[in-house]
DNA sequence: CGTTCGATTGAGGAAGATCAATTAATGTGG
DNA sequence: CCACATTAATTGATCTTCCTCAATCGAACG
């Protein structure tokens, strides 16, 4: 029920792909976002640009905020999250980043960071100079595609972002996120019935507006609600059954009466 | 008090401008953001793209979620929002955009756009066909630049719109709201001290997550702590005379106890 | 095996939403 | 130009959601 854009439908990406994306399944709840081919972007970043691969542990800071820009960073694998902070204290999670998302646009308005960036785990990131990107753009257009396209899905997904918090109530942020979670993963060609939140409760419910206590009773209502399912051990560990039910699950947040006649 | 970032403290963008930047007044509460020189980028662009003016009246929708992709849209005169809708209906005020900012980046990634958007007075925008100006900045790298820089820049406020969101109750939203406002004002080097609120009650509240009754509130907290003062006539023009003020009080938000021995 | 950190769950309170009534501004037709 | 209709804004009273505070439990780790 919850996908596709209101007026067309049209899923296909027109514009140029480094390599022909292969065929994935069509999802239920897929949205308007493109397969973005991954596999492609990496090799063709590799071969042209030779960029610098850098291993990380959980803890290590990618770079700083106020820090000088100069590289952009692109995920191979591992996983990390953006923290924004203020100048009197507050600290703002404001994003997730996996395989093939890139790290470090915000850098480039005014020449330094603006987020922090930190490994959750360890992972690779290929880092590539930026003027040294811009160069190899003019030879190689398909380049500039990408990361216009990586730009652009940041600052689409910034929107949906906008919209979660601000109309859907707390349960249904959190199962919005969980879905969102799972759509990128099966974009990647990752599984996405079975996942490992790599974050802590407090640092989801940091991302989404809410506290620890209230991930945690969404979690457990969704559980109780055989939306998702804890794996034997530990509760970092979930699979997700049926993406529909969990789209469901959201729409049924947002009519809270049913209609008893 | 709130200004500036953490570590660093360059504000001098390193990266080639289009035009020298005039030195601006250094304002009160100025952030970590650049002084964009709007003006000469509108220069260039009218120079090496001869774009198409295209005049707008309230109301008018310069495109809509849905449409193919092909242009971007750099907003001359005038005042636009920015709305995203769901699926399931829910509606969402994701930016107001005005002189110097760029309409449209949103729909490179998936070839089309995923936003309504809509005139809310009389303007002028450029239109350039995003094809068209990747070919110009072959010749032209600072267009690149300029254009790199603008996208930047919507990402890295996402994410303070995110913080505030998260982490600022109703009344300081709506005071660091404004508090923008004024601020880009500034940076497009128009007066601040006096501002008219194109947009309803309802808007603001769409876009900051609250209701318009909350936005009401907060507004004439705001005007009987003397931070901002409505003009004689209407709500819809208010002064604020001091930038200072307006940051403290988001400031006395976020210590709801003021320490009393 | 105890310590620590993260997660869960419950009870009470507060910020903000909802509902409702009133007032102010804007527009329209006579 | 005025009466009337319409839309936006304000303000108050109540109600709901989620936050805060607190206790307990489980896992991981030294």
């Amino acid at each position: 029920m919850s996908n596709t854009a209101v007026t067309a439908v049209t899923t296909t990406a027109t514009l140029p792909l480094a390599t022909p994306a292969p065929a994935y399944p069509t999802v239920a709840g897929a949205d308007r976002r493109a397969r973005q081919d991954i596999a492609g972007t990496l090799k063709l970043l590799g071969d042209v640009l030779a960029p610098k691969r850098r291993l990380v542990h959980a803890g290590d800071v990618l770079y700083q905020c106020g820090e000088q820009f100069g590289n952009l960073y692109i995920v191979n694998t591992g996983f990390f999250k953006i923290v924004s902070l203020s100048p009197d204290g507050r600290e703002q999670v404001v994003g997730f980043k996996f395989r093939g998302d890139w790290l470090g646009f915000d850098g480039i308005a005014n020449a330094q960071y603006t987020c922090d960036t930190v490994a959750m785990d360890t992972g690779e990131v290929w880092s590539v100079r930026y003027d040294a990107l811009i160069r190899a753009c003019a030879d190689h257009p398909k380049l500039l595609t990408i990361l216009h396209q990586a730009m652009s899905r940041v600052i689409a997904h910034d929107s949906d972002s906008l919209m979660a918090l601000c109309t859907l109530p707390a349960n249904a942020r959190v199962a919005d996120f969980l879905r969102f979670w799972a759509e990128s993963l099966t974009h990647r060609g990752m599984r996405a019935d079975q996942i490992t939140l790599r974050m802590t409760r407090a640092e989801i419910g940091n991302y989404l507006g809410m506290t620890l206590e209230t991930v945690s009773r969404a979690l457990s209502t969704l559980a109780r609600d055989k939306i998702i399912a804890f794996a034997s051990k530990g509760r970092r560990d979930l699979s997700i059954p049926d993406l529909q039910a969990l789209s469901a699950f959201i729409q049924r947040c947002l009519v809270p009466v049913p209609r008893a006649s």
